[in-house]
DNA sequence: TAAAAAAACCGACCAATGATCGGTTTTTTG
DNA sequence: CAAAAAACCGATCATTGGTCGGTTTTTTTA
């Protein structure tokens, strides 16, 4: 379940659907497909293919499947991270990746770093709160 | 310049020469060659590819290449993190992929928004000082 | 209920990329 | 100059994502 690799079209129907809700394929064709001249079979072989990574939940109505996502965008932010690092994040520990991460942050804007603390704080409160 | 993809070779290669620091096909195939059966020709070619992709670098000693680690591992998590990340993380500014991140650094372990949370404060005396 | 419409399902092809190497040329060097 | 070492060239294979056409199954609906 480790590497997750997404192409443009699989992406482009995440973001649809992450916009949508929930949606058939061919709602989903409307949208994208006029766009990119896609037929509908192709997008729903993405459907099929994004259903088979379990980065999609379908069920059937009707005679019509609806795909929904499976999880939000962050989550699949975590896994892509995880997946795109594990190989190359040695064993010393999380920290070098922990280091990679702040180096990046601070290479984009000069208030990321603020942000970030922040959103740890955040973090800390809610998890403690919730549970425990 | 963006997305980078990386096979287990290559991993293997980069992770050997992070440890040797710089070295020649010959010695890179000594080390990895046996336990992967692999030929010489094949580490060859994955040094070159590496090389191509920005990853080694490379000046010829005598008649061998002598292949050095372009950047250390730190630089590369970043840019495989940015090109993992990149295409799913909205637009909606960049704290999409900071939460995602905080999240994902607290399902490691306990500690870790700890030690993140010192990283970002050397990460700060460090810039000041040497910069400010 | 039988035809028409809609959607799933099946299988196929293409392009890109990484792993893998054999063989040939070039460069050293003894 | 001959042998050894390494680069260079090109070729095959597997996997994966994008792309469909055609066939079967399911629903409608006239």
């Amino acid at each position: 379940m480790a590497d997750l690799r997404l192409g443009d079209l699989e992406v482009a129907v995440l973001e649809d659907l992450w916009g949508a809700g929930a949606d058939h394929a061919k709602a989903v064709h409307g949208r994208l497909g006029g766009r990119r001249g896609i037929s509908l079979n192709t997008i729903q072989s993405t459907l099929e293919r994004l259903y088979r990574k379990g980065l999609l939940e379908r069920t059937k109505e009707g005679h019509a499947y609806t795909y929904a996502p499976a999880m939000e965008r962050e989550r699949l932010l975590a896994r892509l991270i995880e997946g795109a690092t594990a190989p190359v994040a040695g064993s010393d520990g999380a920290d070098t990746l922990l280091t990679a991460f702040v180096d990046f942050a601070a290479e984009q804007d000069e208030a990321a770093l603020d942000r970030l603390e922040a959103l740890i704080a955040r973090k800390r409160s809610r998890d403690s709160e919730g549970r425990g």
